[in-house]
DNA sequence: TGCGATTAAATCGCGTGCGATCTATATGTA
DNA sequence: TACATATAGATCGCACGCGATTTAATCGCA
């Protein structure tokens, strides 16, 4: 009655494949929802980021998001090209970046703040203590493997 | 004495960013790693993969990483060309191409799926029962997202 | 004040993920 | 056998993620 190593599961003894195949399936989940607003799972972060706070820098989104600017600046870039953010050069530095949601973009960022979170992790079958627990599991976890790297 | 929501964590409340925060901190402790080899994450685990079963359809692979042929076959064919597998269609199929690793490849991957495992993970500060207990609940979690998408 | 060092963001190239589509082969049913 | 259907891979375009480099602005210190 063991499961042959072909089926599924065959890599599922590793940790860094749970993490990864689970954020597969997590993009899966969240992508037929995001594409009703025109976003991908990243921009949606970034969204959600602003919603929290306006008026960010790219570093302090990256610093949130743990990215760096190759991979923000054309991400924001196609944020504003769809008019959900403004991007102006700081005036006291002009090195920064400033990013701030539009009238639509605020719109957007509540919707999609509202959207999500726990009632669909509900309907998967979590409850907010399950999520809960993990979450931290995971957060404690990323931070050891920062300290690694 | 509470963090602001700029610093550090201001997603962190969110599950599905626990997952992609912690996927790309596995990534980039990996990618040094994996760097000496010349693999990146994804063929990483097509090699290990090959190590446990050699022989492989492009379809047995995807159906252990969840991952479908517009990604594996590019990533496949670079393995190839790093003369790491051989790529052939079944001859009572001609649908279907099987993967083998070359010589070459079997010594990679025999490196490879050793190299990275507990060991690091000790290094890293977590036991082998917080990583097994982690990942079980992660795949749970996996399951669960498959169900609901 | 001037000039090297630092910093913030942007740019470029490559390798994923993935939706959409295409090709080729195999299957099933009349 | 013939033809519609199904299946396995492959191809294409786009958006990340990231190493490496570049540009522009600021800082630090003599």
């Amino acid at each position: 009655m063991t499961t042959p190593d072909t089926a599924r599961g065959a890599l599922d003894d590793f940790l860094c494949f749970g993490v990864y195949s689970t954020g597969l399936a997590f993009n899966r989940l969240y992508k037929p929802l995001l594409d009703r607003y025109g976003l991908t799972y990243p921009q949606y972060l970034v969204m959600v980021a602003l919603a929290r706070r306006d008026d960010q820098t790219v570093g302090e989104l990256g610093g949130q998001l743990f990215l760096e600017s190759n991979t923000l600046t054309p991400l924001i870039k196609r944020l504003e090209a769809a008019g959900l953010v403004t991007r102006q050069r700081d005036i006291t530095d002009e090195r920064v970046v400033r990013v701030r949601l539009t009238q639509q973009g605020q719109s957007v960022a509540q919707d999609v703040s509202t959207c999500v979170p726990a009632e669909l992790m509900e309907a998967v079958g979590i409850s907010i203590e399950e999520i809960a627990a993990l979450n931290q599991s995971l957060v404690t976890l990323r931070e050891k493997l920062q300290r690694a790297a």
